[in-house]
DNA sequence: GCAAAAACGTTGCAGCAACATTACGTTCAA
DNA sequence: TTGAACGTAATGTTGCTGCAACGTTTTTGC
C-alpha cells in the first residue's frame, strides 16, 4: 500500500517508518499541515495516518479539510492522551480509528488492513465484463459503477447468462433455474422477465445484450 | 461482538454466558468439540473461549485443528489449572491468551477485548459516517453526539448492515447473525428488530437510512 | 412468394407473497 | 415485583410476478 505519514515528532516518525516500510508499504512522510495538503492533492494514498500535533496546527485541520472536499481516504488519526475528549474530537471531524500512544506496532497495522479493507468496498464480484458488475455475494447488479435495481426473478435470469457468456441457453434450463422442477409454469412468465430484464440493462446503458436463439433459448454477450 | 463458548460444565458456562450476555455480545454455546466443529464453520465469531476439559476430547484438539485449515479467529483458552506446563501446551498450539480457572470476570473481558483488537477480522473500534457514531468497544450507538440506546439485538443488526454499507446484505445473513444456526427462527422477528431500529434512527434524526430490497435483504445507506 | 402458423416481445393489471407496523404475552434479571 | 427485551401474531401495505391480450418477427407449408 502506499500510505501518507504526517507526523513531525522525529523520534516517533523514525520508528513509524521501519515498521511500515517493513512491511512493504510505500510511505510517504510530511511534517506539516501545508506539505501533508499539498502530497493529498496527488490522490493515490490507500490511507492516511495523522498526527495532531503538527508544528502549523492541529491535524483535525486537515481532516476536516479532506472531508469537505469529499476526499474518503481512510485517515488514522494518533492523538498522544487517549482522552474521551479527544476522542469524540476526531471521530466527528471524520477520522476512521484513533489511536492513543503509545501505541503497538502491531495495533496499529491491524488498524491499518481494517480500515484499508473497509474502505475497498467487499470484493467478491463473480463477474465482470465491460461495465457489467454482478455482485453474487450482494445479489447486486452494477453498470458503469452503479446499481441498477433489479427483482428477484431477474436477477435469476441474469445470472444464469452471465455464467454462461457467450453460450447458448436452453429455454428449458432457465425455466428450471428460475422456478423449480415441479414449479410448471403455463405462461410466458419468463419471457416476461427477459424483457424487463433486456429493459433495465439497455436504459443503464451496459455493453452487453440478451440475444434471442429462436426456438432454442437464450445468449448473452457483449455488444 | 459474536462469540463461541465451548464449555460443558454446566455452571461455568451459565456464569461465562451472564457476564458476556450482559456485555451485549452474542454468544453461542457448545459443550462439545463437535458442536463447536460445526459452529466454526459459519467463520462468523469474533473469538472463540475454549475449554480443555470436553466430553469428546481435549479443547487444545480442536484449536489444533482450526490453525492447521488457516482459522485465524482468536482463541482464548481456559485451563482447569494454570500450571506452567499446560500454558505452553496452549500457546504452542495456536491460543491467543490462556486463562487459569478460577478467574475474574474483568480479566475474561480485559483478555478478550485485548485478544480481539489484536486480531484483523475485527474491523475497527468504531464505525463514523455522517452524524452516526458506532463504538463496537461500548457497544453504543451515537447520533449527532448524543447516545441513542439500543437492545442487543437491534445493535447486531445495526453492525451488520453498517459494516456493509451501501451493500446489500441478504436477509438471511442477517437471521444467521442475529440468531444461531440451529436456533431456527419462525416468526418475523428480523422484521420486528429492523422496525423498531429504523424508528430509533429516525426518531434521532439519523443521516442514514435502512432500504428494504425486497426477496433479497436489506441495505443500509446515506440519505 | 405468400399466407398462416409458430415463436417471441411488450405491457397493463389483478392477486398474492413479502414486508411493515403495532400490540400483547412471556421471560428473565434487577 | 417490576420493567425491559424479545418473540409471536394480527393486521395493514407494497410491489413483484404470473397471466393474458395483443403486437412483432421468423419459420413453415404450399
Amino acid at each position: 500500500m502506499r500510505l501518507l505519514l504526517v507526523e513531525d515528532e522525529v523520534e516517533m516518525a523514525r520508528a513509524l517508518m521501519a515498521v511500515l516500510v517493513q512491511q512493504k508499504h510505500i510511505v510517504d512522510h510530511m511534517t506539516s499541515i501545508e506539505n501533508a495538503r499539498e502530497a493529498l492533492l496527488s490522490n493515490v494514498h490507500d490511507a492516511v495516518i495523522l498526527d495532531r500535533q503538527l508544528p502549523d496546527g492541529d491535524g483535525l485541520a486537515l481532516l476536516r479539510e479532506m472531508r469537505d472536499a469529499g476526499d474518503k481516504t481512510p485517515v488514522i488519526v494518533l492523538t498522544a492522551q487517549n482522552e474521551p475528549g479527544e476522542r469524540v474530537d476526531g471521530l466527528d471531524d471524520g477520522a476512521d480509528d484513533y489511536l492513543g500512544k503509545p501505541f503497538l506496532a502491531d495495533e496499529l497495522m491491524a488498524r491499518l488492513r481494517a480500515v484499508v479493507r473497509r474502505s475497498e468496498s467487499y470484493i467478491s464480484k463473480v463477474f465482470a465484463e465491460g461495465n457489467v458488475e454482478i455482485d453474487l455475494d450482494h445479489q447486486e447488479l452494477k453498470i458503469s459503477g452503479s446499481v441498477v435495481p433489479l427483482t428477484r426473478r431477474e436477477m435469476l435470469v441474469l445470472q444464469i447468462l452471465a455464467r454462461r457468456i457467450g453460450k447458448t441457453v436452453l429455454r428449458a434450463t432457465l425455466e428450471e433455474a428460475v422456478y423449480g422442477y415441479d414449479d410448471e409454469i403455463q405462461s410466458n412468465a419468463l419471457d416476461s422477465h427477459v424483457s424487463r430484464l433486456r429493459r433495465k440493462l439497455a436504459d443503464a446503458g451496459a455493453c452487453m445484450t440478451i440475444h434471442t436463439i429462436r426456438g432454442i433459448g437464450y445468449l448473452m454477450k457483449g455488444t
